[in-house]
DNA sequence: GTCTATAGGAGGATAGAC
DNA sequence: GTCTATCCTCCTATAGAC
């Protein structure tokens, strides 16, 4: 059975997913959670104590998925389309980059900071792969590997807004398709 | 001398930029706007109404201008590249875009649908001009138009994203330079 | 058209009892 | 550790006077 902090950090992850940091309210936390108003304010300083813990969290796991594509088996063309392909909730939206659109979260370093990291690795694996697959003929050796690195991640990013506003989760798989033809080397 | 119904639009459209529609309160719309309570009340019917308002404004002041790079002078390869690299707030984000990170926006069609609307049309002219750019043999044509097209306006919506995440303008310009290189038939 | 008054509820947090 | 009481402000809107 799972204590009062854990069901706390995990309604709040649940709920800045949901409905982002400005809109989630220590009530709305605690409610999910099952846990009273005392027992948040003892385990926790505050909305913003909650939201940091909440977002190192989310953070944190999301390295070890993307390592397990891009560092996984296969050729580096194989594993970026393994990782581009990854099954993801076109229509919610990604845990971590929904976070940045708030302004309150950009205001506080303390909660951008776990974001930016995430995607500095990201960032920083994607390039590798880039250049492996460079390197093996799969991917055009043309490119800046960082920039392309950039235009990927971009795309995933990019690619849940365009689901969200058309409430229609095939524009993100036909956004993703669309850049990983553009990575193949052509024939 | 603007009246209080333009100023109050106005006011929306800016909060919204900055602030999100949950984030953005009739009461600072109003302070904003210099305008009083009463007054704001007679003009539209509430938050939502207005919030219409702002974002059917912004939505159709977005499309003369991507047609300006789309369907201006040059190849369109050249085209492509002066839309992609029209100057851009990247550490502001899209104004239309942040939007659709919003529950509230999403869950109510009469706010999505202008932002659902400006998408398509920016997507279906971009697809015309690649194919276009293919034709003329600018552009790899052994890719899917219509794919790339989602590709590119993700890019675009994604680097915001991270240039947010990093607090760094940077991040947008690259990930735009990767997906041009990456557009551009290899020599 | 615009102003002021008013209102019920939510947001975010503190205090002290148990 | 958790509960209840309490607090002040903001949110969103309505009512009615001017």
């Amino acid at each position: 059975m799972d204590d009062a902090r854990t069901r706390l950090i995990e309604s709040t992850r649940e709920l800045l997913w949901e409905r982002g940091y400005t809109g989630t309210s220590p009530r709305a936390i605690q409610e999910r959670a099952g846990v009273g108003q005392g027992s948040m304010y003892h385990h926790f300083a505050g909305k913003a104590d909650l939201a940091r813990a909440a977002i190192r969290s989310t953070a944190q796991e999301m390295v070890p998925r993307s390592r397990a594509h891009l560092e996984g088996p296969g050729t580096p063309l194989e594993r970026l389309r393994a990782y581009l392909r990854a099954e993801r909730d076109a229509l919610r939206g990604c845990r971590v980059g929904r976070l940045v659109q708030d302004a309150e979260v950009v205001a506080d370093a303390s909660l951008r900071e776990p974001i930016d990291e995430v995607f500095s690795g990201t960032l920083q694996r994607l390039a590798a792969v880039l250049r492996e697959g460079q390197a093996a003929g799969e991917v055009r050796a043309d490119v800046d590997a960082g920039q392309v690195a950039a235009a990927l991640l971009s795309v995933l990013q990019g690619a849940y807004v365009l689901a969200r506003a058309h409430q229609d989760p095939a524009r993100f798989t036909a956004a993703v398709e669309g850049v990983l033809a553009l990575v193949a080397a052509p024939r």
